[in-house]
DNA sequence: TGTACATCAGTGAACGCGCGTTCACTGATGTAC
DNA sequence: TGTACATCAGTGAACGCGCGTTCACTGATGTAC
């Protein structure tokens, strides 16, 4: 059964868009190429009509994520009233280290998401990250105004409270919570 | 050919050891059975008369890894002396991130080896897992004379770092460096 | 202490399963006239 | 504009491979007499 060229493209930005969602979720190797079809509304057969290897779509995937998550640190480093652009950096930290950002990993940072996994996995993958990360990096330097190697330390301590809340959330919710209090009380840096 | 009750210890410590290592150098599942009985050198059938499973071999090895990651952040939290304390301290820290533990994931620490795959392993393992990083954090507070809060803002600080340096080590290495640089550079706290 | 037998750590073939990938097929779409 | 044919997005069976796990077998160790 044909289908329209539009229709294609479509499925195709949908497949891409699960994928966003399922390998942040899951991990890379956490979802197969059939689950990812099918989450698409499809069945794996039509894959390699889209993508060339499952590789092709984690970076694809991989690109389109942090190309979204670029554009909202991004929104608050073109802030031109400082005041604004604080007041903004602090409703994202505020939010990255929330609970609701723990508990839904398959629509938060690609950067908290992908960070453990991303050294396995093949080299068009590894390149996509790291051509985000330090686009990533360079707005939330100007989005919370702090110099370069301050704004690094304050990044790598939002991730890493983020990714030790997550990985004691099923088994002790209490201590993921107890985190994620700390990381939000940081004092007047 | 059976073997020595002694010999057989042997091995299976062996085995954990190996383990220990790998895990954290490949995660959980980039390591199969027969590598891990290779590694200790011995073939794949044997695996099951030392465990009952993957999952237990796993439980088994973080563990083990949490136990001596625990020993040597203990052993600063228990210097009587506070300036000792504090040297010890200061010294582990910067071990932490340097380019050597960056590069050694197979001898530095469980948490940040493991943290991103925890959540997706069995219950055994993520027990021990938030066993060990609550007996962990317990000891670094102590170790850091820092309040507790300030004492996790400034582990997931360190975590943080090393994670973002590992993700970036092989595809930009300038800046996995940089990243180190920062951590390495905290400032008076 | 010596002997006969049961035990069991380690071996390597085999199993079932899920995965990425390939392929023949379908039939509506796109195109050439 | 209408018709005939080629194209190709999607389907579902099939493939090869690696994995965790099982199993029959081996033969030195441990044990009972």
């Amino acid at each position: 059964m044909r289908i329209t060229k539009q229709r294609a493209a479509e499925n195709r930005a949908r497949v891409v868009e699960e994928a966003a969602r399922l390998f942040r979720e899951k991990g890379f190797d956490g979802v197969g190429v059939a689950e990812l079809m099918a989450a698409a509304g499809m069945t794996h057969g039509g894959f390699y009509n889209h993508f060339g290897s499952k590789d092709e779509v984690e970076a694809t995937a991989c690109a389109a994520v942090f190309e979204k998550s670029i554009a909202r640190i991004g929104a608050i480093a073109g802030e031109a009233d400082p005041a604004a652009r604080a007041e903004g950096y602090a409703r994202y930290r505020a939010r990255y280290v929330s609970a609701a950002s723990r508990d839904s990993a398959g629509a938060s940072c690609p950067i908290a998401a992908f960070a453990g996994d991303v050294s396995r996995q093949c080299e068009e993958v590894r390149a996509a990250y790291a051509k985000g990360l330090a686009a990533y990096l360079e707005a939330f330097a100007k989005a919370s105004d702090l110099p370069r190697d301050e704004a690094i330390r304050a990044f790598a301590g939002l991730v890493g409270a983020l990714t030790l809340a997550r990985s004691v959330a099923a088994s002790d919710p209490q201590l993921s919570d107890e985190i994620l209090a700390a990381a939000q009380a940081e004092g007047p840096r």
